[in-house]
Order: C-alpha cells, then structure tokens, then sequence
DNA sequence: CTTGACACGGAACACTTGTTCTGATATTAT
DNA sequence: ATAATATCAGAACAAGTGTTCCGTGTCAAG
C-alpha cells in the first residue's frame, strides 16, 4: 500500500489496461496484457498483477476471469451537465432554480477529471462576441458551478450593480476592493467596491469545439 | 433488429446484466447470468443473449469470456487522447509518428460527442501567450487531428515556412490564395501563396480549465 | 392432426484463463 | 564473493467459459 515507484512494466501494464476498459468496457485476461506488454510468461504477468494490486492501483477477484478492477484514483466517470442556454454579453447569468426537478433539452458529457462532481453546474452557450475580454468566443461553451463566494483568483460570472451587466473575469480582493481582472492579459483590470458586484458563480471549464463550428461568415476586416 | 418487446426472461438478464457490470465494473459471463435468472442450461442463456444482441441491447464478443458490453443508449462513450506535449508560439507542432507503438506520460478523457472517435488526435498544453491571436490562452488544452489537408473554415496548425514558425489560423482558399483568419475577430486577416504553408493539422477541441489554473501571477498593470 | 417456429433443459466438447510449480537471471545487501 | 531478494520465463494443471448438438415441450397456423 505504500507509494513506491511502479516499473516500467508495471506502468505499461496499468496503461494497457486502462485503455483497453475504456475501449472494450470489460476487463483484458492475463494474457491478453502479456502479449500487449511483450510478456511472454503468463506467471510474470500475475506476479506484476499482484504488485500494482499492493499499490493500490487495481483491484482483483480471485480466480475469475478478467477480474480486475481499476482504482479508484483511475476511473474517469462521466458527468452530465444540463444546457440552460445561451449567455448574451450584459446580460445577468439566469440560473436554474435548484429546487425544481428540471429537465433540459440537452446535456453536455463530460468526465470528472475536467469538471469534479457536476453538482451545481450548468452549460451556457456564448452567443455574441462580445466576451473578448475574457477570451472567450462566438459558440464556446461555458460550464459554471453556481456559487456566491469564490476565492481569489477564480473566474466568475460577476452581476455588476450600477451598470447592469454581467461580465466573467478573474476575481481579486484586495484591500477593501474588488479588482476584475480579464483573461486577456493585455487588457487592464478595474477597481470596485464590493457592494457594486455579486457574484453569480464561477467557471469551471470553457471548451470550444472547432469541428462543429458552422461556417463562420467573416469578411476580410481591412 | 425490430423493437419487438422483450421477453420476462430477457428484461430480466438485462437488468441483471446491467447492475452487475455497475457493480463489479466486468460484465459477468453466460453461468453467472443464468445463476441469477434461474436458469439452469447454458445454452438458453446464450440463447437469449443472442436475442438481446438481435435487439440491439448488448454486444457480444465472440468466444470472449465476459465479452459482453452494454448498448450504445446505456453510456457515450469515452475517448482517450495523449497528451504529447506543450506547444509554444512559433514552434512547429511535433507530433509523434504515427507508426511507432507509443505509450503516452498522460491522457486526457473526453467524450465521443465532442471529439469523435479520437483517431490521429493529440492534445497540446498551450505555453506562453503568444496566440492570444488565436484567442488561446496559456494553460489552454488543444485537442488536435493530424492531417495535411483541411476544408474552408477550419482552423487548422499552418507551418509558415518563409517566417519558420506555426501558427494556428482558420484557413480559407480563394482565387489562388490562402487567407488565414485569426479567430480574434478584431485582427486583420493576412494573405499568402498556398506554396509557403503547410498544414500540419486541425483543431478538433480546445478547452480551458479554470479550477485547476495555478494562482496565476496578476500584477495589476495600470 | 400435422407442421413449423420458438423457447427450454441437459450434456458434452474445445478453448480460455487463473493459478502454481520449477528454475533461471538480475539486482542489491552483507 | 556470497547470500538474499526481486524479477522473469516456461510449462503444466485445474477450473472457468463459450459453443454446439440433441431432445422435449408449447403454441399458433395450415
């Protein structure tokens, strides 16, 4: 159960059988990894077996073929994440209300490792281009973890008061004041007071999925 | 192959079938199936398997033990994709060679929805902020297709070979010409003889996450 | 009634597969 | 150098496992 470092062939074997789970979602049997891993004793493959299950690194029933079980650090589970909508520029983020059973249109697959547990969070489609400043485009998507603190340096929806707009940029509090900075580092931040914003919730992840960008109509800007 | 209705016996194996493989993470094989439905053959077992995969609920391996995986409707399926490097400003984009058997240090998990089936992709980690033009950050994640050609509109990895240096533009041919857009609407597009790029890829996905961002080091610049 | 399709049970077979044993080689500690 | 430990290869075995064949019963159509 201790840390110690895996061999090369015991990294080989854990990423051999990661990938073939994720591809065939059954277990491979010993020798299927043997020959994977250029093992040609099945012995040898038990004996690495046993090792990584020390580690921690894989679970395995005894006698039953394909038995083996990923650890829990492993397994990338999927996340479903609802898409509320599109979010325009100077618009307030409207969230969900949480306590009423809701059932989107569409939901956004991701896996854990990106997004965590999904609670809380939704997608949100960028309509207009309107959010350079946080380098952000036309069509990205935004997932956000609806929230009303955020620590500083985290990007968040922030509803600012007295002009009525919604921005997301990264968050800073700084001596008695709120300093916004964007994304885009070549743009200035801007000082508030704390009592001008509330903060509507952070973001999480932005992906941008060029493949299914629609031909985009873009006259040469001389 | 019709949407016939299931048989008690059939509704039964399924469910089973499903619950065993959530919770042993390894489907279970024809004797353990029949245990559990109160069948005492093999062969109706197997029998009704078949049935299953006729009906498009399941698919079977063929003499595989455990070979059996859940429908399509059950789980979208994921795509692992290695992650071959950084890739910096002004740097050509290496990718591995497709021919050697590679072992990647990291992958990263996607969903099929978002990148299809994964083939001839990578994923770069953007350094330095050099493709702010490209409306990329530091830290971002590229999910690249190698391929030496592209359609109009996509943005694609271009090998400028007079400058010596890759940037990634959207790529359009008209009348002779390439004109590479940046994906920054404000920029100006430029105009160059299809003999003096090389398309190296194209971008299939890029994606930023923001709750993993290292406390980024923001001096206000005034 | 006869026929055929369908579902089922039992049994046997061949291959798969986890396990174990023996011995060899490499690495490290004493 | 010597011993101890870790890693490996090959072989063999027993149990697991998918497949197939044969026979029986049910039920609706002809």
């Amino acid at each position: 159960m201790a840390q110690t470092k895996l061999s090369v062939r015991q990294e080989d074997m854990l990423t051999f059988i990661t990938n073939f789970i994720s591809q065939n979602s059954y277990p491979p049997t010993i020798r299927e990894i043997g020959k994977a891993c250029h093992i040609t004793s099945t012995s040898v493959v038990n004996y690495n077996l046993n090792k990584l299950e020390d580690e921690g690194y894989i679970s395995r029933m005894l006698r039953v073929s394909r038995g083996i079980q990923l650890g829990k650090n492993q397994a990338s589970a999927l996340v479903q994440i609802p898409l509320v909508g599109r979010i325009f520029a100077s618009e307030p983020v409207s969230f969900p209300e949480a306590s009423v059973s809701y059932a989107p249109d569409e939901t956004i697959n991701l896996t854990q490792d990106l997004v965590g547990d999904g609670k809380k969070m939704f997608a949100l489609e960028v309509r207009g281009d309107s959010m350079i400043d946080a380098m952000i485009n036309e069509g990205d998507y935004v997932i956000m973890k609806q929230q009303a603190r955020v620590n500083n340096g985290d990007l968040a929806a922030i509803w600012l008061i007295d002009s009525e707009e919604t921005t997301l940029k990264y968050f800073y509090l700084e001596n008695d004041k709120v300093r916004l900075q964007p994304a885009n580092p070549t743009m200035d931040a801007i000082y508030v007071d704390p009592s001008t914003v509330r903060i509507q919730g952070k973001v999480m992840l932005i992906f941008r999925q060029i493949s299914a960008r629609k031909t985009v109509s873009v006259i040469p800007n001389n």
